[in-house]
DNA sequence: ATCTGGATACCACTTTTGTGGTATTACCTG
DNA sequence: CAGGTAATACCACAAAAGTGGTATCCAGAT
């Protein structure tokens, strides 16, 4: 019997799977929550649950962050990422913060099963589209000096975040350095050092990959 | 006893609707689709359900163009979109085109099974975040002539959603225009309209809003 | 047959973005 | 303490985006 937690922010999604769950003997759905900061505060309660599976993309707090933090403090909860869209070079950081799974959406349901008991005796579970990136990241690991160094897939840093969700919103270069009391280089300095480690061409790209990893909105 | 079909690119989602919806006796669930083209074709087989259910985020055939097709084929259906946003000029288009619902995914079920009960009853159902924006775009209704022109919710042309997603795609006018054989001038003064038409002051808020509409991606 | 909307095209100008550097400080970690 | 990383700041130039016009052509609607 594998226990289990959901976390999204879609009321009825986390319902239908709950009651989709429910119906297996296999399973049993400890709690559902809308949001990663209810969870964290029922796992700070003692009750843990075999495998956790977590929507990518919230509004609070991202799905990322809160996989991060739950895997720091819970070792032996096993992480399954939910996510409506496949993330290239992102999908590395995600791996190297330990978590366990990585499924679309648009999976079935019996493979979403299936890839929860893999997950909870000890295995991993990956879509296709999100196995093909990992491998091809395994290729490309060591990067050749001479090469260039976009496509690197580090994490933004918080304040490179922020600058992103204000560029989202509209905010010139000018606007964000007034209102974050900068210089306005600082802030173009990290623009580029953002655009840089997306790997993206110009501003439109930038918005699009960030709401494609649950930056934004 | 409410016919419904469902459509949802994600097809977890889907079957978790399904279980939900089927375990009520008020509603059967004749069909799911995971995408508007398929079930475009089942429609056209002859049967038809009282209500449509349907996701505005797909990828292939925007929720709203499904919408406009199904409403000017088949008036008896009546439809609900859902939405994991709440988008304000944009709601005032999907009213024009006559569908009967706009709810919000973080709704959660048992206010859905009312929504449907009532949008199949022949009343209308929308979360209270899009009440909202339905009740003011009311308020200005009429537009002052001295005013600005921007804010209006016309619909995109085929051409500027074209338009929209290429430069998601990272295209520079320049490259657009050659792609499509126009003039650069052209493919500005589109960029223009569209950012016009979305009430949008760059491209950052273009893509956004472009996300939250379903245009891309 | 006129009117409207959509697609096309052009111009001139300002502002912003994007490129490609360098450099200092502070903090954290091994 | 040395080394790395994040955040800060600056410069100059090239390339786009964004503003505010006008105008033609065509097709479909009235």
């Amino acid at each position: 019997m594998t226990k289990l937690i959901l976390v999204d922010d879609h009321k009825v999604f986390l319902q239908g799977m709950e009651a989709l769950l429910s119906r297996s003997e296999d399973f049993e759905v400890l709690a559902t929550f809308t949001s990663g900061l209810e969870m964290m505060r029922f796992l700070a309660e003692g009750e843990h649950p075999d495998v956790l599976l977590l929507d990518i993309e919230m509004k609070a707090m991202g799905g990322v962050e809160v996989a991060e933090n739950v895997l720091k403090q819970y070792p032996s909860v096993r992480v399954i990422m939910l996510s409506t869209y496949f993330n290239d070079g992102f999908v590395q950081q995600l791996m190297e913060s330990g978590i366990s799974g990585y499924l679309l959406k648009s999976t079935g349901f019996p493979e979403l099963k299936a890839a929860i008991t893999r997950v909870a005796e000890g295995s991993f579970a990956f879509s296709p589209e999100v196995m093909d990136v990992i491998v091809k990241g395994f290729g490309s690991k060591e990067k050749k000096p001479g090469s260039s160094q976009s496509g690197d897939s580090n994490p933004l840093t918080d304040r490179e975040i922020e600058l992103v969700r204000l560029i989202a919103d509209e905010l010139t270069m000018k606007e964000i350095a007034e209102k974050l009391f900068l210089s306005e280089h600082t802030v173009k300095t990290h623009r580029k050092n953002i655009m840089g480690k997306m790997d993206v061409k110009n501003t439109a790209g930038m918005i699009k990959k960030a709401f494609i990893l649950g930056l934004i909105e």
